[in-house]
RNA sequence: GGGCCUGUAGCUCAGUUGGUUAGAGCGUCCGCCUGAUAAGCGGGAGGUCACAGGUUCAACUCCUGUCAGGCCCA
């Protein structure tokens, strides 16, 4: 096989295995000795060696390669795979993720497409250096550059693959289909070179900046902590810590200079509360609620103790009208009343007089003029402090994002060190910023703008590397304006399908809409390097978009060069447009970047030779499907990239979303509802999961107990309950047609079957039902639902397949000889379960394999066939109704026959059946469902079979709600009400067709058959049943002549059970001897001997226990007892193989 | 603190655009059937559809709030 024409390379294949797997030569290996060959007798209580087994035939026969070259021609269907980091195990919940993919993918190559699916590994970011850290025993930046960039970041290449082979074989054992000879690799030159072009389009198009991120800070490791560092344990630990509120003093500005804010003499002051005086310093604002209450205060000035308030003075103070109460000392006066958003821009001097720098944000232009006035944030609360909020934007989130908004200067006290970088009143410059709360305070005290100083305990993060206090730093960071195209992103969103709905509307939807500029550089070592160069002299930028670029900008790539830090770092040119020289700046890039851009990357694109045709054709994605985790991960950065590059003309991809179909999967939990964890250790290890229960009961089980987007519990017994119920049944469904289609040596196509449409009506049944299965399963494959795919087909294997067809036409496959019923009894059950083996097998590919090697035996991969379709030939509705019927009828004769103690040995004369529905009367009258209801309820006829004759029961009518409903309105109770009360004979007349008037306040209304739901009530003084359609009774009397036929059946029934206990096979004949003591069952024996021998396979029958010395002297007798009464008729039975 | 999801029988889950006896399986008790089945069938017991309001002729379903569990973010 040439594989080199292909853009993806599969291990090579033979053609003559190629041809084989496409069915055009079948002689191979095609024997009929498999046809119909045994399932494994394991298989039900250990299925691993049974899987095992399949998956050694896949890997020799390389089926996954043989089918995807099968469908290179088919239309594609792009299925993306979301990579995982090598470096972690996969666990329990990677299954049920896996599980959704490769059921889609296989139902989608069934479908006859072409489906990729390249595996992927995710190998950069923060939490593969952690991992080497913990492993070289170091921490830290600095401990990382003493330790060496170059080494540490091989030792992350390595480091990656810990569990490749974890990885590989368990999607090998679980039968996800990857293609692993070709993965993408994050880290690969080739694909960093991809990220960087994504990047440098980015650059192109103007939406890159630099400005600041305030992240969690580490002063002694001189680091930035991301989030996932502040999730450790341990990092939040309880402090006691100053909370001080402080008057910033209100003025007001006139050409520049601050004056007095009125005239009264008394001071007015802004109160703000903190927990951090360090960064007052830092302050460059108030923040107010703009909706908030605010109230102007005047209480008198403290005074000696023992002095009389106000004795003083007095000052005015602002603070929220709900925190009054809290924070200012009784006796206050209230003065003025405003909303926050009336403060806006009142002015009021900086607490400090020290020249605090400033630093550019980056993000936006500075206002000075900003400065030390009150701004409007939608954040602040008045739960606690005083309503007001100290903005220091260098030191905190929601601070810098309010300084963005409002443009306001950011001073940066103390730098990268946690110590202050100039002096501040009594702090000398160099002071670690958590000593110098102490001389602040007493300093702010001394000039009297100290309001109040408490100190309580808070939860405050610490370094999980050094235990130091961390504070909120501002560093330099790279950013994409993807709110610039938030709307875009928004409207595509809209396009996507998500499944459940809900994600994508609220959780994703409501994400984008606040869409924030994407951070994207990190002050890191293993990742892609920002491929972006700045002058030192002029500050100009430029992206480098590929290898040969930045090849030709520095003369030639050094030796060894592999796309990271830190030989990239060294790399530098010329500006050219001043003297300076172009530098990279030092940062890696987001490994969320490196995710979203593999839709581009995992083909190199656009360098490599190909790519962009690759590209046209594998993008946009088809389908992806994930965990919840991913909303803010994968599906966004997908997302945010792609919607950029589709805007872009020179990349030729469709402006749209990255992805039409996105299925998302909650978390898999233990089988309390407790999250999996190795604390608990109440971890699931994937691999003694599908050794205890085999994967496809694994599989099925993900599927099947509730839809994907909820969290799933994993409990054992669930998994049990799948196996025994489900796939054990359709094994022992196929074990059964396999047992007499042995026998009977049953060929498929043996040209003497009779069509589908000349067959009986039980099997025209199954026909029907089968295609009808066919077209509801694969309607939900198509609209993803898979867990309705598998309750549909649960519930026909279970119910319809086993217990109604084969159950009631087990006769037919073992009685009697060959002809063209038991024929056609054989090729029906093939079929449907020739059918059902393709539903099943994109959800459970094991046991479909297994059964389609023997249901067929041409060598073929069930994997590579074609989806079952609908085929309305076969399609049957009444008897499909009919069916139903019966089953509704049985039901109800069951129960009677319980309520009667009558079992259902003893035949019956007769059943009685009234109803309202004329339709459904008439179905039951005819021969086939007549048939199954006797049969099934041993009753010789119908006693009756009639409509409602007002003796038995009564015609009653109810309204239909959902039609009256709408038309009626207000007045549905009352037409309720006279609906209930109709004269069984209008009902008559509204069933017939008629119609009735409906005497209602505002009007009469005419009512006709569409308008209520018939139904009978029953009126009889013995037993019945009804299910509010039918009344169904039985004539229980009995006479000697069916007491004899029960009896005979009670022989029958015991023979067989001696047969089996003595381990014949089913097609044993045998020599039977009976004797039978009591008048009832000698009757019995003499009336239905043919009856008893044909159901026991007795060739020969002999009555009597001495009956001309036929039984030999050693024979083994066996008595029963049988009838109601004890001893009254005694059965004594011997039999052998003949 | 914010956003989102979930809450239905002892357990696991269905429940259609709101429409009148809220279903299934497991478990449990009683009975039955069985020559494929580690299965199946019938019956019994088991429900304040988390709670409280509201809208409506009608609410498990729609709205608001509360509580509990979870996820993501802060």
């Amino acid at each position: 096989m040439p594989t080199g024409e292909q853009p993806w390379s599969w291990p090579s294949v033979s053609w003559a295995q190629f041809e084989r797997w496409r069915g055009k030569t079948c002689a191979v290996n095609s024997s009929q000795e498999n046809l119909f060959s045994p399932l494994p007798t394991d298989l039900t209580a250990a299925p691993d060696a049974s899987e095992l087994e399949v998956l050694e035939r896949w890997r020799r026969e390389q089926t996954f390669s043989v089918v995807q070259h099968a469908r290179a021609a088919g239309e594609p269907f792009v299925f993306w795979e979301g990579p995982p980091t090598a470096n972690g195990r996969p666990g329990i919940h990677h299954v049920i993720a896996r599980t959704i993919k490769d059921t889609v993918c296989r139902f989608q190559t069934m479908l006859g497409k072409k489906v990729l699916r390249k595996a992927g590994w995710d190998t950069q970011g923060l939490p593969v250096e952690l991992e080497v850290e913990k492993r070289l025993g170091i921490s830290g930046k600095p401990e990382i550059e003493a330790f060496g960039v170059g080494e540490f970041n091989a030792q992350c290449r390595e480091s990656v693959w810990t569990y490749r082979q974890e990885w590989e074989e368990l999607s090998e054992r679980m039968g996800y289909w990857l293609n692993y000879q070709d993965p993408y690799i994050t880290y690969d030159d080739s694909y960093v070179e991809s990220v960087w072009y994504v990047l440098s389009l980015f650059h192109r198009e103007g939406l890159v900046y630099r400005g600041k991120r305030v992240l969690p800070f580490c002063g002694r490791c001189g680091t930035g902590l991301s989030a996932h560092e502040l999730g450790q344990p341990g990092v939040y630990q309880d402090l006691m810590d100053p909370s001080v509120t402080v008057r910033l003093v209100a003025v007001a500005r006139e050409g520049g200079e601050e004056v007095a804010a009125d005239g009264s003499g008394e001071q007015e002051s802004f109160l703000a509360w903190t927990t951090t005086p360090w960064t007052l310093p830092s302050n460059v604002a108030l923040a107010v609620h703009p909706d908030l209450e605010y109230i102007l205060a005047r209480v008198p000035l403290p005074v000696a103790k023992g002095a009389e308030p106000g004795s003083g003075g007095f000052e005015r103070l602002w603070v929220a009208a709900a925190r009054a109460a809290a924070v200012l000392p009784e006796g206050m006066e209230e003065l003025r009343r405003v909303v926050g958003s009336e403060l806006a821009g009142r002015s009021y001097r900086g607490l400090f007089d020290a020249s605090v720098p400033s630093i550019d944000p980056g993000a936006w232009q500075v206002d000075e003029s900003a400065l030390h006035r009150v701004v409007l944030a939608d954040y602040v609360s008045a739960d606690d402090g005083t309503g007001l909020v100290h903005q220091a934007p260098a030191y905190g989130e929601e601070d810098w994002i309010a300084a963005k908004e409002n443009r306001l200067p950011v001073l940066q006290a103390v730098g990268e060190e946690g110590r202050f970088v100039c002096p501040v009143g009594p702090v000398a410059a160099g002071t670690f910023f958590k000593e110098a709360d102490e001389a602040l305070m007493a300093d702010l005290k001394k000039r009297g703008l100290m309001f109040k100083k408490a100190r309580e305990s808070h939860s405050y993060p610490h370094c999980w590397r050094c235990d130091t206090p961390l504070f909120y730093f501002g560093v330099p960071a790279w950013y994409i304006r993807t709110s610039s195209y938030r709307d875009q992103m928004v409207e595509f969103n809209r396009q996507i399908n998500w499944v459940p709905p809900e994600i994508g509307e609220k959780r994703f939807g409501h994400w984008l809409e606040n869409n924030i500029d994407w951070n994207i550089s990190r002050d890191r070592y293993w990742g892609t390097p920002l491929p972006f160069w700045i002058c030192d002299g002029c500050d100009r930028e430029e992206a480098i978009g590929s290898r040969s670029s930045l090849a030709e900008k520095v003369g030639g790539l050094p030796e060894g060069f592999d796309n990271h830090k830190p030989l990239i770092d060294g790399l530098t040119y010329a500006c050219g447009e001043c003297d300076g020289t172009m530098r990279r700046t030092s940062s890696v890039v987001d490994c969320w970047f490196d995710s979203g851009a593999m839709p581009y990357a995992q083909y190199h694109w656009p360098q490599a030779p190909g790519s962009r045709e690759q590209l046209a054709e594998q993008y946009p994605a088809d389908f992806i499907a994930e965990g919840l985790d991913q909303t803010r991960g994968w599906f966004y950065t997908l997302h945010a990239i792609g919607a950029f590059m589709g805007s872009l003309e020179d990349t030729g991809l469709p402006a749209g979303p990255a992805y039409r179909t996105c299925l998302v999967n909650g978390l898999v939990l233990d089988k309390d509802g407790v999250k999996m964890s190795k604390r608990l250790g109440n971890v699931v290890r994937p691999a003694e999961a599908i050794a205890t229960h085999g994967i496809d009961a694994v599989r099925w089980y993900m599927l099947a107990s509730g839809a994907p987007w909820l969290n799933k519990r994993f409990d054992d017994a669930g998994v049990l309950e799948v196996r025994r119920k489900f796939i054990g049944t359709l094994l022992n469904s196929y074990r059964f047609f396999a047992e007499y289609a042995r026998i009977d040596g049953f060929d498929p196509g043996d040209p003497s079957i009779l069509p589908v449409a000349q067959r009986g009506e039980i099997d025209r049944w199954l026909m029907s039902r089968v295609q009808s299965v066919a077209a509801d399963v694969r309607g939900r494959f198509e609209a993803y639902d898979l867990s309705g795919a598998c309750r549909a087909l649960e519930s026909f294997v279970m119910a319809e397949l086993s217990n109604w067809y084969i159950r009631r036409n087990r006769r037919r496959f073992w009685k009697g000889e060959a002809g063209p019923d038991k024929l056609a009894a054989h090729a029906t059950l093939h079929s449907a379960l020739h059918t059902t083996t393709l539903l099943v097998a994109p959800v459970a590919p094991f046991m479909a394999e297994m059964l389609w090697e023997r249901l067929t035996s041409d060598g073929t991969s069930v994997h590579g066939q074609l989806f079952p379709e609908a085929q309305p030939a076969w399609a049957a509705p009444d008897l499909e109704r009919a069916v139903r019927l019966v089953e509704d009828v049985v039901v109800m004769g069951r129960a009677l026959r319980e309520r009667a103690g009558l079992r259902v040995r003893q035949p019956l004369r007769a059943i009685h059946v009234r109803g309202s529905d004329l339709a459904a009367l008439e179905l039951l009258r005819g021969a086939f469902a007549t048939e199954q209801v006797l049969d099934e309820l041993n009753i010789k006829g119908w006693g009756s079979l009639e409509a409602d004759d007002g003796q038995l029961c009564r015609l009653r009518a109810k309204a239909a709600f959902r039609v009256l409903g709408k038309k009626l309105g207000g007045r549905m109770k009352a037409a309720a009400q006279l609906i209930a009360e109709l004269d069984p004979e209008v009902v008559a007349r509204l069933r017939a067709g008629g119609t009735a008037e409906l005497a209602l306040d505002g009007g009469a209304v005419q009512l006709s058959a569409e308008d209520v739901e018939i139904s009978v009530e029953v009126m009889a003084d013995f037993p019945v049943e009804t299910d509010g359609r039918l009344v169904v009774y039985l004539d229980t009397e009995l006479d000697d002549g069916l007491r004899a036929e029960g009896l005979a059946r009670e022989v029958v029934n015991r023979v067989n059970g001696l047969r089996k206990d003595l381990g014949l096979a089913v097609e044993q004949r045998i020599e039977l001897h009976l004797c039978g003591q009591g008048c009832l069952l000698e009757r019995a024996l003499l009336e239905h001997g043919e009856l008893i021998a044909a159901e026991t396979l007795a060739v020969d029958l002999h009555l009597g226990k001495e009956p001309a010395g036929a039984a030999p002297a050693a024979a083994t007798w066996v008595s029963f007892e049988l009838g109601d009464a004890p001893g009254e008729q005694l059965l004594e039975a011997s039999l052998n193989a003949v």
